[in-house]
DNA sequence: AAGCTTTGACCTATA
DNA sequence: TTATAGGTCAAAGCT
């Protein structure tokens, strides 16, 4: 079912930054988000040790579960913090859990509604077909695609990172979602950090593709991506060349 | 024609 | 209170 929805994921954009991260969720780098958790200056309940370690954990993890996703409507209790999140009830993120990176659901949720850090995309895809070295920022954005429509309104460069991040927003008119993308000057997506959550399902094909080539299904790409992640087993993945250049290394913030 | 990206400037938060 | 950094907005240009 929801192959396309998560196709989309990866093939959106090969960026597949969630994938990675659900994968990488099974080791969080608490280095990278925890101490360079964004401060969201939304509303961050900090009554939850959000991982207490500062990990940010998987946002995808929750919506992995089946529980929110046999929820689907109602992830989140509504007493935590209505769990704006049900966009993803429609996708089927193979996402696991990470054993040791067991967080709390209840602080996931948390987390989860305040942003999701997602770093260490350390994914090297293969790319058969390399990109030239050359990465506009729009094929930056939509690699980060994760289904979603993501419009970018801005890109600066902070000091935290030498690599700019591009500011993305969900283009749905209701939803508040908000992603973070950090590049490389290699175009490589060294970090991803996702603010909010989608407050609406995720749109099957409709918008999506139409940009960057998407590329069907390709195994291949997925492979390689399934190996080093370790655990993701979807059977989409159209791996554009986006995703092979996605190179995401982990970043991880040692000026930290 | 519509939507999206780009870039600079402005605003807010935190130290 | 001031300075720095981060984040967001808006206008222009491009696909």
């Amino acid at each position: 079912m929801s192959s396309t929805s998560f196709t989309d994921l990866l093939a959106s954009s090969g960026v597949d930054p969630y994938e990675q991260d659900e994968d990488f969720l099974g080791g969080f780098y608490p280095e990278e988000t925890g101490s360079g958790l964004p401060k969201f200056k939304t509303a961050q309940p900090p009554p939850l040790p959000i991982s207490q370690s500062s990990r940010s954990f998987a946002f995808s993890e929750l919506l992995d579960s089946p529980l929110l996703r046999s929820s689907s409507h109602s992830l989140i209790s509504p007493t935590t913090g209505a769990f704006p999140f049900q966009g993803f009830n429609g996708s089927d993120f193979p996402w696991q859990l990470p054993s040791q990176t067991q967080t709390q659901p209840q602080n996931a949720a948390s987390a989860l509604q305040e942003t999701y850090g997602v770093q260490d995309l350390q994914k090297k895809l293969e790319d058969p077909v390399p990109r030239e070295g050359k990465v506009p920022s729009y094929m930056v954005s939509r690699n980060s695609n994760d289904g979603y429509g993501w419009r970018k309104y801005g890109q600066k460069q902070v000091k935290k990172s030498e690599n700019p991040r591009s500011y993305f927003k969900c283009t749905y008119p209701n939803c508040v979602s908000k992603k973070i993308v950090e590049t490389a000057s290699d175009g490589q997506i060294t970090e991803i950090i996702y603010k909010g959550g989608h407050n609406h399902p995720k749109p099957e094909f409709t918008k999506r593709p139409s940009s960057s080539a998407r590329r069907m299904f390709n195994p291949s790409s997925v492979v390689s991506e399934q190996s080093e992640s370790s655990s993701i087993s979807f059977d989409y993945g159209e791996v554009d060349e986006e995703k092979e250049q996605l190179d995401i290394k982990r970043l991880k913030r040692e000026g930290e």
